[in-house]
RNA sequence: CGGGGCGUAGCUCAGCUUGGCUAGAGCGUUGCGUUCGGGACGCAGAGGUCGCAGGUUCAAAUCCUGUCGCCCCGACCA
């Protein structure tokens, strides 16, 4: 390509909106132009970049013997119905809608497990066709409450997704492991250096997954890692051994003290210290958050309702509401799901405790309708409780010893473990870093064949559901996440599997100089006949001014032709490398080796 | 949805507190000339319903009310 035919329009100075470097380099670059909140129009070198993405994924997917497919956009409401998520879907808002000329209703695609159920319902009938995996990349649809960081979190984007069909567990795990495998090959190709993590399953469900992490300290997740043992989990779901609360001088009974006017964990402890209690830490006191969870209209319950839970962590941890939402629909079985939990109202307190905010503990007078306790603060010790009694807290409480005796507790782990916990493998501390997640595998078992009564014939002549697993990667992310890990003062630094272009070729004399445009025209031209994507800068414009553009644009591998002309030689500059000298008839057949050594599959 | 901020030229911003001439600058862009290895220079030009609607006033980018949009922090997710 003639970069005077490619309308390159790049921006010297950054966008005001645009606050992270991917978001900020790809529309300074003019890869990307905002449409609007969440939207994005990619441009002609961003359309490129995007190509490539979705090409090395889909030869990844495909080599597991994954069959690709293209779903439709719009999803008839009633496909939901069946499964049982469109309540929820509707209950989180996560899905758009829009309606035909007859009212009907049609979700636009968050994810395609419905419709890809119901494919296979129809197409796979016997054991003898399975396992079989599907996959798409398509637009996806997320009304996203909050769009944000350019490409990555929008309401429209592009993701492969890949869902699996099996007769047996044992069969799920393989492709699962086969899946893991062609990600991690698919994002080294890209240039990635990504790690899968534990995950919670959110919305998708299932019984197990791990996201595929790009390390990018802009990330939006929390990743806790051990380099001893392996393990790695997302902050939703990490677990880990929670160093125990110093011994400390409490009254063996319960003892009820004013507390005047100390409602948060600190005052309460500084409070103590004062009073008796010189050795009482915050690891003493027993914390708890009040919620009300909100369940959704399901088979068995057609209204939601409202339930109000108490979760207790020690005084110096903070509740996981991930961890704690998860037990809660664990806990209400039937009565659930319970989509979301939100903080009690001061109000809400006051009728749940008796008390101001601020003190509330497990004894007598809390009135909710689960309890739910870290597990780790079973036979702690002596702790430190709020006594739903304004301006009283109970010190020396032993669980469960002194729970009221109909009490009803959950037992759970509700702790957000933290950098410095032991691991749940070795012991060792964990540590922490962040991340952007770009894929995110799970293993669905039943979870929609089941109500959707999506069956094949087994082996025992028997109909059962498919066990299935889904797969997804965030195409469009992975661009920006490769920018995220790739970029410096200059620009973006594309690695060369997904750059728009590999090589530009620069004449950097004067506009015209024969020799200048001669020996840039036959690199060009050679480059060209060899499959290579070699643009040529052929505008009329300083040598500087080109630099800049394409520093800016990340294009892998430069090639000047300029006043090294003078002694037969051109100049090599990698993008964020050092320069060589390549004598001019080499160059063509030197770049080609370069372009190709970076794209090898390893 | 709660909290904070912002809407003035294609981009980055000034002007608003304290209302008043024809609404400005830099970059970009168009024409001509000079220059040509890290975002050159001179001259000439184009480009604006000051987000939108209403109000106050002799007079509104500026003050008031409403409204729409965008960005950032939290809950959602590839």
């Amino acid at each position: 390509m003639r970069a005077s035919l490619m309308n390159l329009v790049t921006l010297r100075e950054d966008p005001a909106d645009a606050e992270i470097a991917s978001h900020r380099l790809l529309l300074r670059a003019g890869y990307l132009h905002k449409s609007g909140s969440g939207l994005y129009l990619y441009g002609p070198l961003m359309h490129r970049v995007i190509t490539k993405v979705q090409a090395i994924v889909a030869e990844e997917i495909s080599r597991t013997g994954a069959l690709q497919i293209t779903m439709p956009i719009l999803q008839e409401q009633a496909l939901w119905e069946k499964s049982g998520r469109w309540a929820a879907y509707q209950a989180t808002r996560t899905m758009l809608t829009v309606k035909d000329r007859n009212d009907q209703v049609f979700g636009l695609a968050p994810t395609a497990e419905e419709v890809v159920t119901d494919y296979a319902a129809a197409v796979v009938k016997s054991y003898r066709q399975l396992p079989v995996t599907f996959f798409q990349q398509h637009t996806k649809f997320r009304d996203e409450i909050r769009p944000r960081f350019g490409l990555m979190r929008v309401k429209e984007f592009i993701m492969m997704d890949a869902y699996s069909f099996h007769a047996s567990d044992e069969s799920l795990a393989e492709t699962y492991a086969a899946m893991r495998v062609a990600y991690t090959r698919a994002f080294r190709r890209m240039g990635l250096e990504a790690f899968a993590v534990e995950a919670d399953a959110g919305a998708i469900g299932g019984t197990g997954s791990h996201e595929f992490m790009v390390a990018a300290d802009v990330g939006e997740d929390a990743i806790l890692f051990c380099a001893e043992s392996g393990y790695a989990a997302n902050v939703e779901r990490a677990t880990g051994r929670i160093a125990a609360a110093p011994g400390w001088n409490a009254p063996a009974a319960p003892q009820v003290v004013a507390t005047p006017n100390v409602g948060t964990i600190a005052d309460v402890i500084g409070f103590l210290n004062r009073n008796g209690f010189a050795d009482a830490t915050a690891a003493h006191a027993l914390k708890c958050v009040l919620f009300v969870a909100k369940t959704v209209p399901s088979a068995t319950k057609q209204a939601g309702a409202d339930v109000s839970v108490a979760a207790f962590v020690r005084g110096d941890r903070e509740v996981n509401e991930v961890k704690l939402l998860n037990s809660v629909n664990r806990h209400l079985g039937a009565q659930g799901p319970v989509l979301s939990l939100r903080p009690m109202h001061p109000e809400e307190v006051r009728a749940a405790t008796g008390a101001e905010p601020g003190f509330a503990g497990p004894g007598d007078g809390l009135k909710v309708a689960v309890v739910i306790i870290d597990q780790t603060l079973k036979d702690a010790g002596a702790l430190i409780a709020g006594a739903n009694r304004t301006d009283h807290h109970v010190v020396g409480v032993q669980l469960p010893r002194d729970l009221p005796a109909d009490r009803t507790v959950v037992w759970d782990d509700l702790t957000t473990i933290r950098a410095g916990d032991g691991c749940p493998l070795s012991g060792q501390p964990l540590a922490e870093r962040r991340g952007i997640e770009v894929g995110h595998v799970f293993k669905l078992g039943t979870k929609y064949s089941a109500p959707m009564h999506a069956e094949f014939t087994g082996q025992d002549s028997k109909l059962h559901p498919f066990i299935m697993g889904c797969y997804g990667i965030g195409s469009s992310r992975v661009a920006a996440a490769a920018v995220e890990q790739h970029n410096d003062a200059d620009g973006i630094r594309w690695p060369m599997a997904i750059a728009p272009y590999q090589v530009v070729v620069v004449p950097a004399g004067k506009p015209g100089d024969a020799a200048t445009t001669t020996a840039a025209e036959g690199i060009y031209q050679a480059l060209l006949a060899s499959g290579i994507e070699a643009l040529l800068d052929d505008r009329d414009a300083k040598p500087g001014v080109k630099f800049k553009d394409w520093d800016l644009v990340g294009i892998p591998l430069r090639i000047v032709c300029g006043r090294g002309l003078a002694t037969g030689e051109v100049e090599f500059k990698p993008r964020g490398g050092e320069s060589a000298n390549v004598p001019v008839g080499e160059a063509a057949a030197r770049a080609i080796v370069l372009v190709r050594a970076a794209l090898a599959v390893v």
